[in-house]
Order: structure tokens, then sequence, then C-alpha cells
RNA sequence: GGGCCUGUAGCUCAACGGUUAGAGCAGGGCGCUCAUAACGCCUUGGUUGGGGGUUCGAAUCCCUCCGGGCCUACCA
């Protein structure tokens, strides 16, 4: 049995997402965790919410809240939604919790033994109104390259200059329009990132089997202009890690915290150690120390590609230079990002569906099943109803649901909701289970390469072959003079739909238990020898028509969404 | 500006440098009647964005042009 540790990128704290996000993380990895533990194997998955971070102070400034108030409650927000789509964490945790809080700063303290960090200091704006530093993009004024007026202090959005906020003409807060902004002396840590320039990049190197997508970035980030670059790992702020060594205060960085993204990957270290918190595990360090058990684990981060210098680069080098044995990642899958009818999600502008909303209006499993197959692999893709309506009319409606569907009422009108007996199988079906056999074989290596898209045109293909099978088979007509042979056809029937539940489970897991629950059988075994799988349910079983498994999206569905979600979020 | 990704049938996508570029959907025809007007079979459809080159052989490698996207380190 293999030991498998999945991570998802963490979302942000402040909304809810949008399908784009939970199709580049969360969503995949969720597939992934559960195809691996449906084949037997251990695994612990985890996600938790990014709560640190300027625009997290705003957020809850803007809900009048304070500020760990606010992440209290939309952590409860995104754990509900998430599991609303059936995201099946074995932890969602907090980068906020004490856990991340202690592990950070024991981080940040071995960094430092190692001569890793060093301090730097500069300038940078401070709002008198707002009370605090302002990050270069919270920063608008007059460009001096073109004269934009809404340019912002890290680059101007009309010419695409690089910009340094001091080179604003008449700057102000974006926070609170403010022009009393003066430009202050501070102090930050850096992460020497760049003297493991050569460590990391042998490191990605190896990684030959990595996706394109996530190799070029980190390539890029790596010899990009002067090579990599150190980067602060601390900010001017309220919310967040207090800047320490270990336990021990870092003279000079009273008041600061850690950046969020030096503590945001720790959190998936935390996360299992918030994980034996809450009761629900023994032994954190076996998943996390390759010196207390964690030297089998097979590690795999699921992410967006903006996240993807973050994952290969800085959090390695957290993890490599402090020196101590943690579990390394072994597997980066990395995403495009999804659009949405012609252009991006925005949640601004409330453009597009997101994830509290789809669950208004249909079952989860119909946007996992869209987004999955659509995933974004090789290239951005795009979100249409038109699209969304057809495939999920076609591939779960007509062809699994309807199968499930005439198969089912069929027996129950000429043998009553028991599997029936008599007849025997013969060539057509040692034909069906030879392809089946074959396409499992091919869907579990789509599955374990995290090949998405083909996994699930794979998948599709196996329910098209019950289709197939019924038609020539048709029991329908045999049932008029062989009865028994009718019934052996039937058997076949009902035992592809129990198949069928365990292999779609991680696509459809909602729609795959409600499956198995009208067959009457809680077998979830993978299939391994198809004979065997094939007769899970013996005969004289008893079972239950479900009812419709997936109704169809209407047009006047259709056209009334594409309407609502075309911008202006209520 | 620089870097990376991408462009294949009406649509969404496949195709280790190697037969005649394949699937699904949509379109057309036929069949079936168990089923959610569902299913099955057959079928129309491509100068692989343009041009040039390397090669016995190019969707694939190289150059160039055109279009789309992303990243560019203080949003996260």
């Amino acid at each position: 049995m293999a030991r498998h540790l999945i991570t998802s990128a963490i979302p942000y704290i402040n909304g809810i997402k949008h399908l784009g996000n939970l199709v580049g993380s969360q969503l995949p990895a969720d597939l992934f965790a559960r195809y691996q533990r449906g084949r037997g194997h251990e695994v612990l998955f985890l996600c938790a919410t990014d709560e640190h971070g300027t625009p997290a102070e705003l957020a809850a400034a803007k809900a009048g809240q304070p500020v760990a108030d606010y992440c209290a409650e939309m952590h409860a927000v995104q754990a509900d939604i998430a599991q609303g789509f059936g995201l099946s964490f074995d932890h969602f945790g907090r980068s906020s919790s004490p856990a991340n809080h202690a592990l950070t700063q024991h981080f940040a303290g071995k960094l430092a033994e190692r001569d890793l960090i060093r301090e730097v200091s500069e300038t940078q704006m401070y709002s008198h109104a707002d009370g605090r530093f302002l990050p270069d993009r919270y920063i608008e004024g007059t460009c001096p390259n073109c004269g934009f007026d809404s340019a912002r202090g890290d680059q101007c959005d009309n010419c695409t200059k690089q910009l340094d906020p001091v080179e604003l003409i008449n700057p102000r807060s974006v926070i609170s329009g403010s022009t009393d902004l003066e430009m202050r002396a501070t102090k930050h840590l850096y992460l020497r990132q760049s003297t493991m320039k050569d460590q990391l990049e042998a490191w990605i190197d190896s990684k030959t089997d990595w996706p394109v997508l996530t190799t070029s970035i980190a390539k890029k980030w790596l010899n990009d202009g002067d090579g990599l670059q150190d980067r602060g790992i601390t900010r001017d702020l309220d919310w967040g890690i207090p800047v320490k060594r270990g336990q021990e205060d870092w003279p000079g960085m009273e008041g600061k915290v850690f950046y969020v993204w030096f503590d945001a990957p720790i959190e998936y270290i935390a996360c299992a150690q918030e994980w034996v918190e809450a009761g629900k595990g023994q032994d954190w360090q076996r998943w996390w120390r390759t010196d207390m058990g964690a030297q089998d684990v097979t590690y795999t981060q699921f992410m967006g590609k903006d996240n993807v210098p973050f994952h290969t680069l800085s959090f390695p080098a957290t993890i490599l230079g402090s020196g101590e044995p943690w579990k390394l990642v072994d597997y980066i899958k990395s995403f495009n990002y999804l659009n949405y009818d012609g252009g991006q999600f925005s949640t601004s502008r409330g453009r597009g569906v997101f994830m509290d909303q789809a669950l208004e209006i249909l079952p989860a499993d119909y946007w996992r099943w869209w987004l999955l197959s659509h995933a974004p692999e090789s290239s951005d893709a795009e979100f249409t109803w038109d699209n969304f309506q057809a495939s999920v009319n076609k591939d779960l409606a007509d062809v699994l649901g309807n199968f499930v569907s005439r198969i089912t009422k069929f027996c129950r009108s000429k043998f009553g909701e028991t599997v029936p007996e008599g007849g025997s199988w013969g060539a057509q079906e040692a034909a069906l289970m030879a392809e089946l056999g074959q396409r499992l074989r091919a869907y579990e290596g789509h599955m374990e390469a995290m090949e998405v898209r083909k996994s699930a045109q794979e998948l599709r293909a196996i329910w098209v072959a019950g289709n197939e099978y019924l038609q020539s088979a048709a029991p329908w007509s045999t049932f008029k003079e062989n009865p028994e042979q009718a019934a052996a056809q039937v058997r076949m029937g009902l035992n592809l739909v129990r198949l069928y539940a365990v292999l779609s489970a991680p696509f459809i897991p909602f729609a795959a238990d409600r499956l198995l629950e009208a067959m009457k059988c809680d077998d979830r075994s993978w299939p391994g020898d198809m004979q065997t799988a094939l007769s899970a349910l013996p005969v004289g079983h008893g079972f239950e028509v479900p009812e419709v498994l997936f109704a169809k999206i209407t047009d006047e569905q259709r056209e009334e969404w594409q309407a609502r979600f075309a911008g202006q979020r209520s």
C-alpha cells in the first residue's frame, strides 16, 4: 500500500472563490485523492485557508469586523462550500493557526541559524490617514511616463511601464484616497534564495516528468535577469505571524509579521498538526519528517500557474534551507486559467460563477464533471453555458444516467427489483469484459499520471460501452424467446451500474453514492478481475430503481443563468 | 521590452519525427423501442494560423510573420 500526501494550494480568505480557482487546485487534488483512496492507498489530503496579508485586513475593515473574526467566519464559509463540492480534505486548516505560528517562527529561526536570512533597510510608502505602510499596488497616481491618472505604484496599466511608487505624480492611497503619504524607513528580513540557486536548479532539473508549465516557470525565475533574487519575507502589518527566531524575539523586528507567502506553504505542514489536534489522526511527523516515517511518502501538490514560483522555489528554499529532514514535494501539477465566456472571471465585477452560486443552481457533480473534463491543462480553457449544458446533458444525463435508468427499469418490469437468476454469459459478455479491462487500465494510467481530461474521456468511454452492450445484447428482444438469457444480460447490466459507481466516484462522488445506495451495495472495492468485479451483485440481490440521476439543463435555465452571471453580482 | 505557453473539423480537444491527422459534441442517414425524445450503427467535415527551411518522411524540429494567453519578483 502506497502512501500519498496531497495538498491543494490554499485559497485566500477574502471571499468566495470562483470556478476557475476551484478547477485550478482543489478539485483536481480531490480527484487524485479520491482515486488513490479508491485504489486502497493511504492518503492524507490537506487544504486550508490563507489568511494573512493586506487584502484580508482590508476585507475585514470593509465588513466592519476585527480581522480575526472576519477570517474565522470566512473560514467556516469556505469550509462549508468545500464540503458542498465534496472536497474530501482530511483536514481544512487555517494558516493563522497556533501550529502555523510556531512552525513558521521555527523555520525562520533555523534559516537564520544557517545564515540564510539577511536584514535589509529600505524605505516604503507610509499613509498617515490609513496608519499603515502601503504595498506598491495600493498606491495610485499619475504615470510619469504616459500621464495616465490611475497608474499603480508597481506598474502603469495604461502604458505597462514598471514603476516605483515614488515616481508617481500626486500619489494617493487606494484604500482611503489620502495624499498624506511619506517615504518612511523600515527594515525587513530577506530569504537568501540566491545562495541556493544551484541547489534548487539541480533539484528542478531532476524532475523530468513534471508538467512543462511547472518547470518552465521555475526556470524562468531561476535564470531571468540576474538569476534568483532574495525575497523579503516580512511585512509591516498587524495581522500575521509575529517575526521571531524560533521562540526568541527578533531585535529590530518588533511589530512586524512574516509575509504571507512565507507562512502560507508552511501551513501545509502545520495543517497536518491541526489534523492531529482535531483528533482525526495520530502522527503527523509520519507524513512530513523523512526521519520519522515519511521516507515512503509520495507528495503531490496541485495549484494554478500563479502559485508555481512559490512552490518550486521559495518553499523548497525554506525546506532545504532549514537543514532538517522535511519531506520535499515529489510532483507539482499545475493548471492554466479558466476563463468565463470570452473574458476573465472577475471577483470585483461579479463576472462568472462563484462556488456558492454554483451549488445554489445545480448539484456539485455537474460542476465537478464539467470542470474536470475541461480542466485547463495544456492552455487556458473557457467556460461557456452552451458548452456546459451540452456536455453535462450528453455525458451525465444521456450516457450515464440513462444507462442506469434503462437497465434498472427494464429489470423491474420483467424480473422485479432483484438481480435475476438463470442463463449464462457468453462471447458477447467476454468481449465486453475484455474491452472494459483494457479501458480500465487506460483510465488507471491517466489517473496515475494526473491527466485529468484524458481520465474523464476514458471514463466516459467506459460508460458508453455499457450502452453498446445493451444495444447489441438487446435483452428486450432476447426476453421474448429466451428469458433465461435475458436474465443473464440484465445481471451484467446491473453489475455494470455498480462498477460505474466505483469507477466514477472520484469524478462524481455524490452520484456514485446514490447509485450504490440504489443497488443496495457497499462494495466499493476497485475492480481487479472483471469477472469478479461484475459478479459483486449476486443472483437474488435486491435493488431499487433510482430517481433520475441527472436532470437535464433546459434551454430556459441556460439562458437565465447566462444573463444572471454576466456581471454585477447581487 | 523580455520569457514561456498556445493556434489542428462548425465547437471542445487528441495525435513518442513514421501508414490514409483522430475522438466527443454539433450536422446528415439508418436502426432500436429497455430508457431521461434517451441508446446504437454508418456518415459529411481539416492545405494542422501564413510563409520559408531541415529530413527519406513534419501537426510535431528550425527561422520568420500573424493571432490568443500568461508571467515579469510589494496582490495573493
